[in-house]
DNA sequence: TAGAAACATCGAACAGCGTTCGGAGTACTT
DNA sequence: AAGTACTCCGAACGCTGTTCGATGTTTCTA
């Protein structure tokens, strides 16, 4: 462990907008930032967070490790530029037709997707480097709010509650899904095994009648869910603050 | 690294659940799953998730490193506990007065204020091990909703969106305030200033607008904003729900 | 009471991690 | 042709979680 502490992004950020001094000297570059961003995502795709080291990245593209620190200076580069190269593989739903509730809509599903086809993406967000990428996903959203009457500023406080909703469910569910997963008899199951031979029920009444009909619906209807409540939340907000206005 | 894959909850809720089988041989043990708890806990407070270390909890104790795998099967069963540990720290908002909204803006609040004081137990949540502590606090999430006129199943799914929420703000500022703190020049003040030299404004205008006024409210208030729409729309949702069974 | 069995403790080691160092080779500049 | 700046990378450092085996301690049994 003990990732390096990067106290200056810069070196980050010169990476991420594209800043290569092309050097005078020495033999040619055996490949590119984005021959080994992609590599990574490919290993982190098939093991995980968990698998996704310097090591194996270097292996999956045939060199050393220590060649590695040639293209990134660290992993925290390696991880901002895989999350903002993720981050612009779908299109963003900047123009769609429709009120700006369903343009959000959709930008809020388009991150729930990322995050359920990539879970280890969740854990590469610590450090929040603006990428072009990730910059215009966040444009986007302000683009796609932009007809509700609020200014930019609150706008970002919606987007942040979006984002942070979306983030939170696709943790829970992620972690869920890992622990249902494995070998013959899973971990959940074991789980709930132990829980019911162990646990006095009638101590818990509203959680026994919960836990006993669980059944209805999976992660999906939950996220969708969840983001209606939330987004019902926001369009009364927007209502109130246009009446106060006129 | 290479925490073990535990394929086995078993182990750490019989630890939870508080099963001990007292040994009939050999020397007393020196300490109690309770202190080693306290211990993990004040280091995390202390160092912060990077420096919770099992070598650091055991010289915190002041025995080896191996000793403590005689109490703990894995790393994996001690953060359970220090989880379910810390859950029972803080009063559940059960019995208070008022409506269901209040009870369960407390439940939140209560929660918010956890992850404030001791960011590190946002990673510490991937397990979603069940002990008494954790299953106190569900029940009493569901007892706060348990007069809006849902079933306990659906108010699950609230709770869940609730505590997504939740979970998702904490991080996202723990992350943010993690970057602002730091030495002379602070992370985030050199990311901001590369961005600025170095992005044209004017293809993300509203992000442009965004970021020059961010300086209204403190994570608080936001957390209280988004809580407060999410909330909104379970309100709606609720009396959506109640007109269609009359 | 002696011996065996079961336990606690822990130094040392293992495998894996991110990262650094120093040397070898290569291609461009002067 | 010499020098320089670069690429590449095997080996190592310090860290992590975890395991092994030896040693000591207590208690139960014969």
């Amino acid at each position: 462990m003990s990732e390096r502490q990067t106290s200056d992004p810069t070196a980050a950020l010169r990476l991420l907008w594209g800043e290569h001094p092309e050097p005078r000297r020495g033999p040619r570059r055996g490949l590119d930032l984005g021959r080994i961003v992609a590599a990574a995502v490919e290993l982190a795709d098939e093991e995980g967070e968990r698998g996704l080291s310097m090591r194996g990245v270097a292996s999956r593209l045939g060199i050393g490790t220590a060649s590695l620190y040639t293209y990134v200076p660290s992993r925290t580069e390696l991880t901002a530029l895989m999350l903002d190269a993720i981050v612009a593989e779908a299109p963003l739903p900047e123009d769609l037709p429709g009120t700006w509730r369903e343009r959000i809509e959709a930008w809020a599903r388009r991150d729930w997707a990322m995050f359920r086809a990539r879970p280890w993406a969740l854990r590469l967000t610590e450090r929040p480097l603006l990428g072009p990428n990730l910059l215009a996903w966040y444009e986007s959203a302000l683009r796609a709010l932009s007809e509700n009457g609020l200014s930019p500023v609150e706008n970002a406080s919606v987007i942040e509650s979006v984002d942070a909703y979306v983030q939170g469910v696709a943790r829970l569910t992620a972690d869920q899904e890992e622990n249902r997963a494995g070998g013959d008899e899973p971990w959940d199951a074991r789980h709930r095994a132990y829980i019911a031979r162990r646990v006095d029920f009638s101590a818990y009444p509203l959680w026994a009648e919960a836990a006993v009909g669980d059944a209805l619906g999976g992660p999906a209807d939950h996220f969708e869910s969840g983001l209606r409540m939330l987004l019902d939340g926001v369009e009364a907000d927007v209502r109130r603050r246009s009446e106060r206005r006129d």
